[in-house]
DNA sequence: TGTTAAGCGAGACGGTACGTCGCGTCTTAAT
DNA sequence: ATTAAGACGCGACGTACCGTCTCGCTTAACA
């Protein structure tokens, strides 16, 4: 008897969102902006998403696009191109406080984590992907768990690049992927 | 000429930081809870801090001990007890909120990164000195610069506890080392 | 087509403003008293007023009740009535010192003096009327402006009361009535 | 073996004072700044002055240059010469604006009323003066008290321009003194 | 094909924190 | 002992967001 939530006024929010993210970093990002720009009312906008950040978690997700796992036969040159998309994206200040803040928030709000951990999964997948051909080629020790594997990968990129917010040069890159390489391989 | 800071405004602000946080969580942690709660006015607080975090890096670090870096001789046992220290302050939750809360703020504000940057040398020093040890008794690839070798240790870790949230069982944190000490060994 | 300004909450402050200015006297009234306590927040309160002084203004205004125009026949009299009526007010050092205040503001802030203005003419308009029938049975001379008489009649009064802060006795008054009497004559 | 206050830093506030209110306004009096722009510390301004109304009451007593009484053997003459002098300066809105200020202080604090008090006598002494001749003359009916004629003189003058904010005009003083000088007569 | 409950935009509401300002007092070192 | 400098506790300021609520209007599902 009655109506359904709109589906103009959810894109509407989650267009708005994605807009002020891009434009004032995610501190701009308040139920109240979303509402002004959007023309989308609060009342509206809690009838679709519990909280704000539920709102902005579904923005983000829906911007990232998805990557493919390479394939070049040789996992030093996967995971070189892997990483060479990495750094390209998280060379960018906004990205890294917008991973940052969705980090903060997924620690105190388990329901936001769990959803925060699906998109996490998600952009695993193509590394998995990757280690696991190594493996079936002898290029991976295989009795190492994939996902300790994955955090060797990712990690020394991770710290560098977001812990310790340092650029990470294309020198850089090569010298992290061969000690990855060879902590990886077959003793 | 003028007069100094108050070291006892500063002593108190610090203290009622700490207890804010260590009762409350992060989320209590605010500029008028903290002027309530010492006692001293909101003016002084902006006087001793330029923000409210900067505030609060200042009271944590005050809180965190110093570590020792260890001595057995073998790098791989140094780091073990390096990690399992590590490990330990990780565990707790609001340690790690506090760490990424810190981590936001350091991406927006330069000046408050330059002073996170200077806290996060002092945890790192210890490190270093484990990892200049082992090139010296040559455990360590010599050719590989120091920065790169502590982002490959600290890496992993990093990465599995803090960004994917998941717990570090000692068997993870064995596996790791020995992959670790595999990668950074001379050839 | 939004939720219109509540009157409960603009009555909870205007009482509260009142209360305010007759117990603790102007020094008293504040934004955050008003709204500790009126229990309206301090944002409601600058939705329904630009700054204090306008809620102020209007608390005051309607604090004040309507005077009617006296009608002996004699301008003489009418004035001494109406006069009496004015230094009874006036002689409450706090109505005084809140007039003063009024006035000073409206200097500053243009839009209100327009306020102000609205408020001083609904105070004026007895008065004009007792000029205007005075004049109409003759004992005004007709080529004098009856916003200067005004002038004539109100100037000493407020010039000794408020200007000077001196006591008006009804000796005062009636010597200045006389002379004012005398001086809007027609020749 | 002491040391006496300083007339330096005395003339430096007064000066300072002077140049903050002809340039911004009572508003930008504060005692900060005047410490700010004088470079004479609070404390000793607190130990020259008692309050900074205090302080700012001498400074603009100082600024105020003395008026002679005419004496053109006409009432009438008289009067328009003082008035002009009188609009000339109260045409000013920050005059206008630092004058209510004062008689707003004046109100609340006692002790700077007195002083206040003494600054208007000095005022007004050319007008009695003027008075006093015409009395002499014969143009003012020797029964009325020179006080209340000086508050028939100024006060039309003073509820038009300052309670009321209209201008006055050339032909409204005309007519204005014209109404003064009837009103005075001798019967 | 009305009827009607829910969605909608708008934005007011009570709160709470923010960062700043001015006050009058107090502490320091220098004169 | 006075000075310049400025920190101190205090408390008001005006603003921003929060999540809830109250409006009057619109619209889709049901009767």
């Amino acid at each position: 008897m009655a109506r359904p939530l709109s589906e103009t006024a959810r894109a509407k929010m989650l267009l708005a969102t994605q807009e002020i993210v891009m434009l004032h970093g995610l501190d701009g990002f308040t139920i109240d902006e979303v509402s002004r720009r959007s023309g989308v009312a609060k009342s509206t906008l809690y009838r679709h998403f519990r909280t704000g950040d539920e709102l902005l978690l579904v923005a983000v997700d829906d911007l990232i696009e998805e990557v493919d796992a390479p394939d070049t036969g040789s996992l030093r040159d996967d995971l070189r191109e892997m990483l060479n998309t990495f750094m390209a994206v998280a060379g960018n200040p906004k990205i890294r406080q917008l991973f940052v803040s969705i980090l903060k928030r997924s620690i105190t709000d388990p329901e936001f984590a769990a959803t925060f951990r699906n998109v996490k999964e998600q952009r695993h997948a193509p590394l998995r992907v990757v280690l696991q051909r190594a493996m079936a080629r002898g290029e991976v020790d295989p009795s190492i768990d994939v996902d300790l594997a994955m955090h060797m990968v990712e990690g020394p990129f991770v710290s560098k690049r977001m812990f310790a917010d340092e650029d990470v040069t294309s020198r850089d890159a090569d010298v992290l992927v061969e000690l990855v390489v060879r902590a990886l391989a077959p003793r």
